[in-house]
RNA sequence: GCCCUCGUGCUGAAACUGGCAGACAGGCUAGACUCAGGAUCUAGUGUCGUAAGACGUGGGGGUUCGAAUCCCCCCGAGGGCACCA
């Protein structure tokens, strides 16, 4: 009887659901086991062979755990939100979740067909109300929560209200702040503080909270109408779907990530991990130490130095002369009002000389101090009159860099005080130094190599910085400003693609060198980012590339500060010299140092001296959670006067609303704006952005343990008895998404108690993807005629499409005439007039559908029915096939490339299907998709089976004996048979132990090939094999087993275990070798010593030979392994 | 540019801790059986060589009695990060 495997895996496939075998208790006297796939996102498309791949691993190792006593959760759900169903939703019409219930039917069918022992009465879906009820409970904690510093981890944010109403806040210094605040704010009294209004109380707490509302700039994708998460865009376009994304401002939900930074980069250290997923998470946390350190702006060069113009002459020199006679005549004519004011300021009463009726571009200021660049107006009852003007010319002012302020004359006379006082303000301001600045003001810059300090040879800001236009000299002015707005408008993507390209411009402004004082010139230039840091950087272009780049191209200095351990091949003014060893010159009390140590030393000076202070920077930036879509978890926050408010447990879930169109509103609100009725008790207004696709699945692991619970997320019990996953297996793709996420929200539940565990998983496996193998065939697209003037073009599309085969793609010159007298060919038979001869032709790869093509050869009757325009194709062959073009790329609906699970399992069953996936080759490697193995694979099957089945073996297979196993022998089996059995048990547990699955399967067809070869019928090993194949091939083990005359399934059978005495072998087979080359073998007892070996060796006429007369210098004997003889 | 992973027959790959390189499959070659085969069975198959033998794990060097495996340099592939100061 052959192996018939539709019948037989049918058959258990529904004994398994109807007994519900892999139901998963939680408790059990076992010892727990919990092992996890990637969530998979339910798309249209269905599974392809490549995603059971990594199901089958963890299905083989979730299998082998029960057997070995694991009490065993392995459960599966679908990450069910997302864009794909929206945008599907958007062209058709047709509800998201009608799609997504769809799609989910198709892949629970395919997933049934392979086999796995998931426990389905733990399925989980992420738009599922009762469980996305419990999404939204964990942002309602985030929400009301704040990260702790101090005690380093998040708590209850009535904590915080209790310090503010304590003790208050002292600013952005207190290390009460959350590590990457980007919004500074002032500091605060308690007293302050309670006398706040609910309005700032809240805007302040915003700051704090893990879960906020604040202005950012996101990424902006216009054609998709939502912003996306960092690691949702790559190379400046949308991962999903490709399209260009902006950089926006808006107001945005984010969570706060970065609190959890430090720990998140830490931990990574406990848990085994592929190094590769742990090295994408390092660089994307990015952690950087260094030292921040002020640079104060010097007051700048004198006017002489600088420009020839004087400092005062501030006019427009074209209308010079008139405004020179109207500024004498207005001084003739001041107010009363303007001669009061003039009294209490001149003669630098207020610290800053002030001049009256001074004319500045083509205006006259009434009063003005060139210095701190501040004009003073007042303004008569005509102002009333005038002031459409009055606006435009401030505006004009502060557009070359000076603050108007304006008092009327009534408060001049009624309030001289008053006014004195805000003029005094104004002056005193930090906000304008400009040309003049000093003191105070200085430029912060970041750095992780402070040792190279005394290298600074300039400063660069970010063409964003908030310092470029207060610090720019009116000389540089224009150039900067060109420079600013050249920047901006270059897009992200642009600045990306065209790194080498080196821009920037000089701000006319210098800074003093913190040691030396020696003044240091100010650049901007858009290499300096604006977000990372202080978006200023001292620039050492000795020992910095991009600083060095920078400075060749502009011809700024490069001064060398370290002197490299040994001479370099390219000499100091060739390259930057970044490494950090060697040793330090030219650098004060710093010479002599090593880097390290110059590091450490710097920091503390620098500290010492109050210039700046060691501190960390991360790459990694708050999580933006708001998605302007439908097809999300709705943000569980109403609106109530401006305020964002929180819903209350009891209130949960809030449900997706209804609307008509899943299109955002006319005024470009999300299209949950669309929903009728929806405010929160009919009043206020709910949130309109949804959640993110990630925020789902960054909690699933957790739902599992308790799916069904409607109290709780999961029950205490739950969790404290499954604890975390041990193991994951997922792909490489989620490295800086899902599985960054997933660790954030883990740890934050567990600041609050509610899980017993820090990470979500404890091992993480990553499976390669499976390529696909796209085929091409090749259209003659264009042909061009020496009169090519579009008729022609015409004539040509009219006619049938000709499709070369791969020969003539390939060498097209040389089959050109080839393909020229087919064309001319075809244009005769379309009784086309004769067209003048063909100059030039091109040929178009175009993807085929890999299921009409077999080793490469067209299946051309399938091609000419796949589409009506191909029905009169004309193909030019090669002896006599069409052969088709190939290419290996990810597997894809839109490159015809797919090969889905059904049809192998329909074609050669689902348990070959699983070892021949797992046979391909190791788990984490990438590899095309071929079945060109697959035969070997189905072989072997067949071979298992007649092992269970035959005790002929002269090829005629024998039919069972009957139900109960009667041709199987109950002897006691040879020692051959042993050993066979014993060595594959011990192989099989250490492969599954480190999830090599490809060597265990070649190890299974050793096995059956030797027990066969053994002619073996012994119930004494066959039993045991079907128990150890069974967690990669379940359908056939499950009936041999139950032919064995079993009742119970085989799922919960006991893994044999390995008898090493069966493998012991009274003697070893020595491999003797010469120099380290293999020459013969000889045999010897197991218990002989090194010596005694060395000896027998010796003796033996072999030995001699090799030794060709000369006297060996050395023996190596390695006990059980090998001889070598060095000669 | 930096980081990670990897490089072995015609192909997928094996060799885990340094100890017989190429297990197990596929393909190919020859033969058997067969109405037929994309079925089954037998034998062969790293390269060069009739053979003895020599050479062989991307290339070069090193450590070692012994290296696919460890170390250094270079080349190539895949992935991650990317003016991150």
């Amino acid at each position: 009887m052959e192996y018939n495997f539709r019948e037989v895996e049918k058959k258990w496939q529904e004994h398994w659901a109807k007994n519900k075998t892999y139901k998963t208790e939680n408790s059990s006297s076992k010892p727990k086991y919990y092992v996890l796939d990637m969530f998979p996102y339910p798309s249209g498309a269905g599974l392809h062979v490549g995603h059971p791949l990594g199901y089958i691993a963890s299905d083989i190792f979730a299998r082998y755990k029960r057997l070995k006593g694991f009490n065993v959760l392995h459960p599966m759900g679908y990450d069910s939100f997302g864009l794909p169903a929206e945008q599907y939703a958007i062209q058709t019409g047709q509800h998201p979740e009608i799609t997504t219930k769809t799609n989910i039917a198709r892949y629970r069918e395919q997933l049934d067909k392979i086999g796995f022992s998931f426990d389905w009465d733990r399925e989980v879906r992420t738009s599922d109300p009762s469980y996305y009820k419990w999404t939204q409970w964990i942002f309602i904690q985030l929400f009301n929560c704040w990260y702790n510093k101090k005690t380093n981890k998040a708590e209850k944010i009535e904590t915080l209200v209790k310090t503010f109403e304590t003790t208050g806040f002292k600013g952005t210094e207190d290390d009460i702040l959350t590590g990457d605040l980007e919004v500074y704010h002032d500091g605060f009294t308690a007293e302050e503080w309670s006398g706040f209004s609910e309005a700032t109380k809240e805007q302040v707490l915003q700051q704090f909270r893990l879960a906020y509302l604040s202005d950012t700039m996101v990424n902006w994708c216009p054609q998709l109408g939502t912003v996306l998460a960092n690691e949702e865009v790559k190379d400046g376009v949308s991962e999903r779907g490709g399209y260009p994304v902006e950089r926006k401002l808006m107001k945005q939900w984010s969570l706060r990530i970065t609190a959890y930074a430090d720990r998140l980069l830490n931990d990574l250290e406990g848990i085994d991990w592929t190094e590769s997923i742990k090295e994408a998470q390092r660089n994307w946390i990015g952690k950087s130490v260094g030292t921040s350190i002020r640079f104060s702006l010097t007051p700048g060069p004198s006017p002489k130095e600088r420009d020839n113009t004087p400092g005062y002459q501030t006019a427009n020199k074209a209308i010079w002369e008139r405004l020179k006679s109207n500024s004498r005549e207005n001084r003739k004519n001041q107010t009363e009002a303007e001669e009061l004011l003039w009294e209490q300021v001149r003669d630098r009463k207020l610290g800053y000389k002030i001049r009256r009726q001074h004319a500045v571009d083509q205006f006259i200021a009434d009063f003005i101090c060139l210095e701190q660049k501040l004009i003073i107006e007042v303004d008569g009852e005509i102002h009333n009159y005038q002031q459409e003007y009055d606006e435009g010319r401030t505006y004009l002012l502060e557009e070359i860099g000076y603050r108007v302020i304006r008092f009327t004359n009534n408060s001049v006379k009624e309030n001289i005080n008053w006014v004195c006082d805000e003029i005094a303000k104004a002056l005193q301001s930090p906000l304008s130094f400009g040309e003049g600045a000093g003191g105070e003001a200085f430029v912060e810059v970041f750095t992780t190599r402070p040792d190279t300090v005394f290298g600074v040879s300039f400063v660069t800001l970010a063409p964003e910085h908030e310092l470029v236009a207060k610090i720019t000299t009116d000389a540089q002015r224009k150039a900067v400003e060109e420079y600013v707005t050249f920047a901006k408008n270059r897009s992200e993507r642009e600045r990306m693609a065209d790194v080498k390209k080196i821009t920037g411009v000089f701000t006319g402004a210098y800074v003093a060198h913190p040691f030396t004082g020696k003044k240091v010139p100010v650049w901007i230039g858009d290499y300096v980012l604006a977000g990372y840091g202080t978006g200023a950087v001292m620039a050492v272009p000795a020992h910095d590339s991009r600083d060095f780049a920078f400075a060749k191209h502009f011809g700024l200095d490069i001064t060398q500060v370290i002197l490299p351990p040994s001479p370099l091949e390219k000499g100091p003014g060739d390259e930057a010299y970044e490494a950090k060893e060697g040793k330090l010159v030219n650098s004060d009390f710093l010479d002599g140092l090593e880097v390290k140590a110059a590091i450490k030393k710097a920091i503390a000076v620098i500290e010492e001296k109050g210039l700046g202070k060691g501190k960390t920077n991360f790459r990694l930036r708050d999580a933006i959670f708001g998605r302007q879509r439908y097809w999300g978890e709705p943000i569980p926050v109403y609106y109530k006067d401006g305020i964002p408010h929180v819903l209350s447990e009891s209130e949960l879930p809030l449900v997706l609303p209804e609307v008509d169109k899943y299109l955002p509103t006319e005024t470009g609100e999300p299209p949950l704006a669309r929903a009728k009725d929806w405010k929160y008790k009919g009043e206020y207004e709910y949130e309109y952005s949804t959640m993110p696709g990630w925020a789902g699945s960054s909690w699933y692991f957790l739902r599992y343990m308790d799916a069904h619970n409607d109290k709780e997320f999961a029950s205490k019990e739950a969790v404290n008895y499954w604890q975390n996953v041990d193991l994951y297996m997922g792909g490489a793709e989620h490295a800086t998404g899902h599985l960054l996420y997933v660790r954030f929200w883990t740890k934050f539940l567990y600041d609050l108690g509610l899980i017993p565990v820090i990470e979500p998983a404890k091992k993480l496996i990553n499976q390669g993807m499976i390529q696909g193998r796209s085929n091409f065939v090749y259209r003659l697209g264009f042909v061009g005629h020496i009169e090519n003037d579009g008729k022609d073009n015409k004539i040509f599309e009219s006619l049938p499409s000709l499709f070369v085969s791969k020969k003539y793609f390939d060498n097209q010159t040389e089959y050109n005439t080839e393909i020229f007298a087919r064309h001319s060919k075809i244009l005769k038979e379309n009784n086309i007039a004769s067209l003048p001869p063909i100059r030039y032709h091109v040929i178009i790869p175009l993807h085929v559908d890999v299921n009409m093509v077999e080793n490469d050869v067209l299946n051309i009757e399938a091609f000419k029915n796949w589409r009506e325009e191909y029905k009169n194709a004309e193909f030019l062959l090669e002896d006599g096939k069409y052969i088709c073009g190939s290419e290996v790329e990810k597997m894809s609906k839109s490159k015809w490339n797919v090969v889905s699970p059904d049809s192998m399992v329909e074609q050669y069953g689902a348990d070959c299907l699983r070892l021949y996936e797992m046979f391909l080759g190791p788990l984490e490697l990438s590899k095309p998709w071929n079945t060109n193995g697959i035969t070997g694979v189905s072989n072997f099957m067949r071979k298992l089976w007649r092992l269970y089945h035959t005790t002929d073996w002269n090829n005629t297979p024998l039919l069972w004996r009957g139900a109960r196993g009667e041709a199987i022998s109950n002897e006691p089996a040879t020692k051959a048979e042993l050993k066979t059995l014993h060595k594959t048990i011990k192989k099989i547990t250490e492969d599954i132990d480190r999830f090599s699955f490809n060597t265990s399967v070649s190890n299974f067809m050793i096995c059956v090939n030797e027990l066969t070869e053994q002619k073996c019928n012994k119930r004494e090993i066959l039993e045991p094999l079907a128990i150890i194949i069974a967690p990669y091939a379940p359908h056939i083990a499950e009936e041999l087993w139950s032919k064995l005359g079993h009742r119970e399934s085989i799922t919960y059978a006991v893994f044999p275990e390995c008898k090493e005495e069966y493998l012991v072998e009274s003697s070893f087979n020595y491999p003797v070798s010469f120099n380290g080359k293999t020459r013969f073998f000889q045999e010897y007892d197991r218990s002989l010593s090194k010596e005694e070996i060395e000896k027998e060796i010796m003796t033996l006429e072999q030995t001699q030979k090799y030794l060709e007369g000369k006297t060996p210098k050395k023996v190596i004997v390695v006990p059980n392994k090998i001889v070598n003889i060095v000669i």
